[in-house]
DNA sequence: CCGTTCCATTGACAGTTGTCTATGGGTTTG
DNA sequence: CAAACCCATAGACAACTGTCAATGGAACGG
């Protein structure tokens, strides 16, 4: 039963007892902070839906936000390493990243 | 091949083409940042790998931060929907939300 | 070569967030 | 009751974030 809580004895709270998995947490919380915004979430649930790279201009004309703040949102996209550019011509084209983490795919399945 | 960039005439740039998936996108986005903060995302993390409610004042002892913010970190998660508390005496014990969307589960094992 | 088109960067600004100190409320113990 | 203990809330403040207008750069077309 999960929810019996355990015993304590008053002033001996708090002995250091959680063991905490701080590996990757930050690159973790990293990629969780990049998707974590309306804009940015629809962005990647599109790119991974679509079958060819997306134009940023297609985003310009979808979101109700100016031409700077959607490539200000692709670029966090970009740093946190969830989407690839290509350019050509005046255009610039955004797909999902070709290698990522098994485990950051993973994240993206079960959201988008 | 899914690099191969569509073609585009200029000028013509921009139809409002993407489908978004606008549904369930803010709840998604709530989840989200609530475990994009590296304390939070171990609390839960924590707890998930916990067979007990923990009491906070281990969480108060774990990090370097003081009880208020360790608080007002639960209270964040609490506000998510994704841990509940039980008190007892004069300690708070906490757990993971008995009945979490399917969707949410499946992230938390994705992350942690 | 010059105007047009698309994109990224910069700077500014309001709103949100993470942290602390201070405080108060509830529970147990002397 | 009074003191000690645990927890939550309130207030303050710096740092970060999302947004826009303005600007500049690169590529194309006449």
């Amino acid at each position: 039963m999960k929810t019996a809580v355990p015993e304590r004895v008053k002033g001996v709270c708090c002995p250091p007892s959680i063991p905490l998995s701080i590996a990757k947490v930050d690159a973790c919380v990293d990629v969780l902070k990049a998707l974590a915004d309306p804009t940015r979430l629809q962005m990647v649930g599109a790119l991974k839906r679509s079958s060819q790279p997306v134009c940023i201009c297609d985003f310009t004309a979808a979101f109700d936000l100016s031409q700077p703040t959607i490539s200000h949102h692709m670029a966090k996209l970009r740093d946190a390493g969830l989407v690839e550019v290509t350019k050509r011509g005046i255009w610039a084209y955004y797909r999902l990243a070709d290698r990522l983490e098994p485990r950051t795919r993973a994240l993206l399945d079960v959201l988008v």
